[in-house]
DNA sequence: TGGGATCATGTGGGATATCATGGGTTCAGA
DNA sequence: TCTGAACCCATGATATCCCACATGATCCCA
């Protein structure tokens, strides 16, 4: 069964970088040998980091392996998404050492907020994330789409972004 | 499991030709009675070296004996492929000493730096990685390819270079 | 239903081990 | 005899690991 991530976090980032990765996230990031997460910048939303654990970066490795070897679609993610991950194993405490590069893009500061994003999860700077929600929620409002069960969402074409 | 090389590790290039391998390569490339990486010029991208295990190397050898012996395709690729590859162990610290053919080929100084490619690694001059990653930004943002999960992708033909 | 106890989680801090870098020595081969 | 490969040592910085404490959530009992 994938795991799900659910919930909105908040937490602090300490003088040494450290993040706690929120309890109800670990159990779903966990694998035998290696309780970690991998995170890496979204290239889908400006100032947020992804982040998953390592069977769910197997499938995107299984994904972008399907694209031949060598080809111009491996490329691509090579430097989207390989070469900008990161794995972080947590300490005895679940924390993680973000990486300068990840609290850069994110414009982290003293705090962060991780966000259930159901396959994956995302860290954001909290007033950051609060404007970006409050643009997600006027988006659908302007833009109603009905949510059928059962059957994949056709996306709808048309609309920006 | 098979391994994952990701993130971006700059390294300096001694008066030696002595990089370090990242240490969280380290292990990834590892197998009994060899600690050490397989290293050739890339012919996909210029002015860049690939890096990989001895058990990727050996994929890749299966690979390429798929084709028929003696065609040109098997030609191609042993002439590119095996003549120019080194296997390089490294030493009590992690390093290697890089052969001259591969510092010309990438165009190397006083600095290296080492990116993560899924199932290979990459070692750029730092000024010629950045430019490479900022057209592929740019190829990704121009023609932005969705990342199915659980099936093969298709590629798309068409696209430039 | 309320209060107390216990346990889990998050935060702060420090110590230690590892890693990256710089350098030198020795030996073998040309 | 010289050069280069292989091996080894030292040091500083950083990553990793571990401890302690406070707070809040949860559970149990009256």
């Amino acid at each position: 069964m994938a795991p799900i991530f659910l919930g909105t976090h908040d937490v602090k980032l300490d003088s040494k970088g450290r993040v706690s990765i929120p309890a109800p996230f670990r159990p779903l990031l966990s694998r035998q040998g290696f309780d970690g997460a991998v995170l890496f910048p979204s290239y889908k939303v400006d100032g947020a980091i992804e982040g998953c654990g390592m069977d769910f970066l197997n499938q995107l490795v299984d994904s972008v392996n399907s694209y031949e070897l060598f080809s111009d679609a491996q490329e691509d993610f090579s430097a989207t998404l390989f070469a900008s991950s990161h794995q972080l194993a947590w300490d005895a405490n679940g924390r993680v050492v973000l990486p300068e590069i990840l609290i850069q893009a994110a414009g982290l500061t003293e705090k962060a907020v991780f966000v259930g994003n159901g396959k994956m999860f995302r860290i954001f700077e909290p007033k950051r994330y609060a404007a970006w929600q409050a643009e997600r929620v006027q988006a659908l409002k302007a833009n109603p789409r009905p949510l059928p069960l059962g059957k994949p969402a056709a996306e709808t074409t048309g609309g920006a972004s």
